[in-house]
DNA sequence: CGGTTTTTTGATGGACGTCAACCCAAGTGG
DNA sequence: CCACTTGGGTTGACGTCCATCAAAAAACCG
């Protein structure tokens, strides 16, 4: 059974695009509140009150949790189109903290208006509930996957799913308004390579639980094996099908010998 | 932050017990089909249809997932009083397997009619959404648990939280009847001692994402410590704090000078 | 009691973390 | 224009945790 992107193209319900008109009507008519935030922002932190959920419209942000030992594990990245923290919906506090990685547009939807809406329309109570199961089905695909697969595994896979997230919210949108606050200090995402993710490194090892020195020890393999290039803080992926090969291979595979030697 | 039983004291949500007498009533209304199995016994395989969702009476079950090299990974365990495979309300066909430990009888409720209810009564779709919230963050205290905590520390959580869930799951059913047809091949539950796990290691193994050659060595440790005490196939958790003080307990520790000269 | 599953233990190696350094690009102030 | 800083990325040396292989011991079960 194929592992790789089956779970990420499935990604569909959590996915605002995917909407029927009419819910999209009854989110539209909930009037959410636009929040605006640059890159390396904190928008709040766990355990902080939860009042709204999020929808990002623009940018990148990530969900974390803190350890007791300093290190941190990165739950999920979030794209334009996706919702933030699904589940805590009927949380009174964050579980987890939020952290913008690019300028972010969020819009907030009031947690009391939508619950209020649930009795009005089944339909929307049924949507959150398709939307939460679909999310709590990733959470465990990437347990799984962090259990039981290796670095080069889960990284490889890692990088397919951020690209095709972040494909997916380009399409979304084309016409990229420049936001009226926000900086443009990276350069423009539309003149990107399309298979070219812009992630720090440490964001790759805090999600996938390995080292920092480990990940680029990995992207290096892959760099010497001819499946990605780095450039500037960006990773183009240059062989899609290898990479889909490494990240749904689950026994450990041989390395080739090209890559020892040049190692 | 104390890591140790957090979440699962505060897993109540999915716990049928805590429902109010409304919800269960409706609940009750719902009719659900007894079903039963032996212990070791398949109740359904991944990718099988998902018509109905299953709340534990009796016995304990898991749900795993298997992967293509042949391992395995176990989702969840259910005690009784707890509901299987939430998240799959909206799927059609289940993502993980179900099998089960000892003799079992479940309550089979009908999706369909469930979402069929899902319209006449708000409280009871606001119910499933709280209750799939829960699980998922259970979910993500796992996933974190998995990536950032040693075998140590895991295995000891473990057995703490197992601990937790059966307890509570015996004290809901003091009186535990004799189902008809189910054999009594083990000790009377009611016999063994209120700390006492029955669990077979590879589960704790598959459970947890380490080799069962491992998780023996881990819990030898624990024993020649004095924190557990093995008793057939059971575990016995004899110093409970202690074990809470290594689940929660995050930086490497420093391994106790005696345990290093008795190995 | 014999076959089968579990547990237990040792030996060996690989995967990955940690420590420590160096490089490189970008920004900053002079 | 250049020193200085800063934050990532890159690389090597080394150690630890844990998987794997193999095999014996114990517990279970019919």
């Amino acid at each position: 059974m194929a592992r790789v992107l089956l779970n990420a193209l499935a990604r569909g319900a959590e996915y605002v695009s995917s909407l029927s008109d009419s819910d999209r009507l009854i989110l539209n008519g909930l009037k959410p509140q636009k929040l605006q935030f640059d890159k390396n922002t904190v928008v709040f932190r766990e355990g902080e009150p939860a009042n709204h959920f999020l929808l990002v419209e623009r940018g990148v942000c990530f969900s974390h949790r803190h350890l007791e030992n300093g290190s941190r594990q990165i739950i999920d990245l979030y794209f334009p189109g996706e919702v933030v923290a699904l589940g805590e919906l009927s949380k009174f506090h964050h579980t987890s903290g939020l952290m913008t990685l690019s300028d972010t547009v969020l819009a907030a939807y009031d947690k009391t208006r939508i619950t209020r809406n649930f009795s009005r329309s089944p339909v929307l109570s049924r949507l959150f509930i398709d939307m939460i199961s679909q999310e709590q089905a990733n959470l465990t695909d990437r347990l799984v996957g962090l259990t039981r697969y290796n670095a080069r595994q889960r990284i490889a896979y890692f990088l397919l799913e951020i690209r095709f997230r972040a494909n997916r919210a380009r399409q979304l949108q084309p016409g990229l308004r420049r936001g009226v606050g926000a900086k443009r200090l990276i350069p423009k995402p539309a003149l990107w390579p399309p298979n070219m993710v812009r992630i720090p490194q440490v964001l790759i090892a805090d999600s996938l639980g390995l080292s920092i020195v480990h990940v680029n020890r990995v992207l290096r393999q892959l760099r010497q094996q001819g499946c990605i290039a780095t450039c500037g803080q960006g990773i183009v992926l240059l062989d899609v099908e290898a990479l889909e090969a490494i990240a749904e291979w689950c026994s450990p595979e041989p390395v080739p010998a090209s890559l020892q030697s040049n190692g």
